[in-house]
DNA sequence: GTAACATAAATTGTTAACAATTTTAAGAAC
DNA sequence: GTTCTTAAAATTGTTAACAATTTATGTTAC
């Protein structure tokens, strides 16, 4: 159970990224880091790198590490890299997602409309992992991986720059979606995804990006489920 | 010019791969590496760790670390990736690509069609590198990112599981692809595309992985162009 | 000759101290 | 009060020594 310490480092940062909890452009020092996992700061040094590979953290030299500031450009980028992926991911689901799969998939929408509402960080951190989980029906670590990453800058994205409301998935496109896969169809089952995508996409309106205030501390704390 | 000595530790290595110099398999010692690039240890492992996040070296606790060894399902996956990606980098080609990319694209076909038969490690190069151009005139550096990721994975299946002849992309492939990007037919050069992938594919041949023997130091050197 | 064991060498992993750079703070000049 | 200069503090970067583990070597028993 007891994983590598800079592997713990690099989850709880991209759990809090993900999770909105760190905002674009906060600093990521090493003695911080280094104090909040009792880790030397050979480890955080390793983990930060990690991140910078991840494209998640900047790395600017004596300057240290930072929570990426993803442009319009990277945005766009970003989405397009997306729809790619998703869609060869979602082919593959199609073609051989098993009843097991399937359940899964279920199963997970169950949770989402059980935390929509009741839990605003939950639902999002769901809303998320609904792409993942897709990405694991289809059975292409590479895919997955890539994916990964994308939905992690998305997250990014969306904190930076999403109109304040909308920014959930809407949960009945997943459910759609998962039918479509349960159906076969998988024309119908592209085109809810492509659409869901864009729609995500077009709740981004570049512009004011808040300044970014608080200890490390708290954004790294995973409120309770 | 004198960049950051571990991104040269990288490059060389990524080098080495893709032109198949360094076999999967092959041991990259710490000590080695060092001597070789006349860089500390720190600098080493910091070059091994990002190697490792791109998938094309193995790291064993340790033991240390070692080139890929890609399995039947790594290279399938691979190639399903590439195909993902390179579609939409060559719909993006087809329709931004203007006079200066289809110049620099035609150059490279130039390029490819005087190393061909007379050298063949440029040769090989030039192939490869035909991916990462068509890649830039696509204008996505998320998409190229993965890209040249994959191809270097693809390198090292060829590498490894290549039938002696054929490794080469027929040039034919590659000039064809610019013609239909340049009359602007955007499903010629994604079916003209796809076949070039596939074809690739079909040349691996899994089955009997040749030992590993010789010194690294050879195996970096880069032979003259 | 082979196998098992013990020892030595080599390699990786970790830690701490030191150097270089940047950021912060304080003080003087205007 | 603002701005420039200077010093202090904090942070990142580098290096080297030490510890732990694995690999190689050589010896003994059978």
């Amino acid at each position: 159970m007891d994983k590598p310490i800079d592997l713990v480092i690099v989850d709880s940062v991209l759990d809090a990224i993900a999770d909105q909890r760190l905002r674009a452009g906060t600093k990521l020092g090493e003695q911080a880091l280094s104090d909040l996992f009792g880790a030397n700061r050979a480890l955080v040094r390793r983990a930060l790198a990690q991140l910078t590979a991840y494209q998640v953290v900047d790395h600017l030299p004596n300057r240290g590490a930072f929570v990426a500031t993803p442009t319009p450009d990277d945005a766009r980028n970003v989405f397009q890299a997306r729809r790619a992926i998703e869609a060869t991911i979602c082919r593959n689901a199609v073609r051989q997602a098993d009843e097991a799969d399937l359940a899964d998939l279920r199963a997970h929408l169950a949770a989402e409309a059980a935390a929509h509402g009741d839990n605003r960080p939950s639902a999002v951190r769901l809303s998320r992992q609904f792409h993942l989980l897709l990405a694991r029906v289809g059975r292409n670590p590479v895919l997955s991986r890539y994916l990964e990453e994308l939905v992690m800058r998305s997250s990014l994205i969306i904190g930076l720059y999403a109109a304040r409301q909308g920014v959930l998935c809407a949960e009945d496109d997943h459910s759609r979606i998962v039918d479509a896969i349960a159906a076969r169809d998988e024309a119908l089952a592209l085109r809810l995804l492509d659409q869901h995508l864009r729609q995500i996409e077009a709740g981004v309106r570049f512009g004011d990006v808040p300044p970014v205030t608080g200890a490390l501390s708290a954004m790294l704390q995973r409120p309770g489920e």
